[in-house]
DNA sequence: CAATAAAGTTTGAGTCGTCAAACTTTTTAA
DNA sequence: TTAAAAAGTTTGACGACTCAAACTTTATTG
């Protein structure tokens, strides 16, 4: 099996590749998921391209085969099932639960994982509308589009929030726009750069367009 | 902090020295227990002592220092709270949850271990009937004798299982001696080496006495 | 009490994961 | 189009953990 830092360096490739344009990581960005130096992260890379999880044309961009999609599929079911049961049944902060459930993620077995998933009633998405990948290795990453995509007056659902930081959760869960919360957009303005949206009867949210671009949403 | 591999040298120096009538560990049943060559045990051992988690002269015994208990205890004390979960709200395996535990023990914040034991109702108990050691460090490890020391005819409570092998407590589980449970000792027999013990009407069992060694009872 | 067994230690070497710093290649922009 | 910046690589070194094998000390027992 896969030792935990593979794991973390899988799971993060995984991550930026469908963060990037190009589908293709970078070892700077890499390094920085990871927090080791730029040299850590490119000789991680020729293990991991060893290993057969990666390609990695020399001075070029970094691709997952399709063993090191599985392995970082799984890794993340793993992760999200561990969030899912941090906030729904243990009650744990929604912006507390990323840093535990990647150490977690590493310590649990197919078979309690299955149990925790079962006691969990299978879900689909994790507390932050991540979708979890099934057993088998299957996403579905399509739902939503970006807040700040949607024109004014209209009526939506928040499905998922891109992004894991800590102070950024807080500031999402204090709007209360988490997933799950009807909004309706008030106001699109592209000189303030920013969004405005009513989450009920005299409550509203401005936010800048990046932070909008990192919330997603899809018609009530 | 102590890292993953310090924590399960405390832990099994710990039960070591709980184990021995001399209250000391020996490097050999150490380096069985924790599964590396005695060498590498010796010179780990040296390390502990460098940390003041462990006095260790030359040739001698083994003995965990006030620090050495307190991060033994803290182990403990997230290892039985994981099992117990496993057991009780997974419905894993009492014969199966040891290994799983092993390795999610080192994973848990305090945080988490706390919710969790919250969530559990805080249990004095994991499922072999070990006592979970207070979130300050306390265990009361007194807690009934040997099976085979009771006398004939004797009503007593099954309230411990001194022994983590998969294939004992699978035995045990299916003999019916789970913590909890009462039974009537039946007969001793010191030529026979062994012990019967009536769990139900029309339900008996033999053990060797040393397999009654290693599961405590109290009287009725 | 000596010979042997058992317990404990040392040594030399290897893997994994990491860093700092020098270096090379590619990209960017003047 | 070429100089500077950014991205990527290499090198040498280190700490944590491990092994095998040679070695030393302590315990056992005939």
């Amino acid at each position: 099996m896969a030792t935990e830092t593979v794991e973390n360096y899988i799971k993060a490739i995984y991550v930026l590749c469908r963060e990037s344009p190009s589908g293709e990581a970078g070892v700077v960005r890499l390094a920085q998921e990871v927090d080791v130096t730029k040299g850590t992260a490119t000789s991680m890379i020729k293990r991991l391209a060893k290993l057969k999880l990666v390609k990695a044309p020399r001075y070029s961009g970094i691709t997952l085969t399709a063993l090191g999609k599985k392995v970082a599929l799984d890794v993340l079911r793993r992760h999200r099932i561990i969030e899912t049961f941090l906030v729904s049944t243990l009650n744990l902060d929604w912006a507390d639960v990323h840093e535990e459930a990647e150490r977690l993620e590493h310590a649990l077995s197919p078979r309690t994982l299955d149990r925790l998933d079962e006691f969990l009633g299978r879900p689909s998405t994790d507390p932050h509308g991540d979708p979890i990948p099934s057993a088998s290795g299957k996403v579905s990453e399509l739902r939503g589009k970006a807040l700040s995509a949607y024109i004014k007056g209209a009526k939506v659902e928040i499905v998922r929030i891109l992004d894991q930081d800590r102070a950024f959760l807080k500031f999402v869960a204090q709007s209360g726009l988490k997933p799950g919360v009807c909004v309706t957009v008030q106001a699109l303005s592209p000189e303030g750069d920013s969004v405005t949206v009513q989450v009920k009867r005299g409550k509203s949210v401005t936010l800048s367009s990046n932070a909008a671009a990192k919330i997603l949403a899809r018609l009530q």
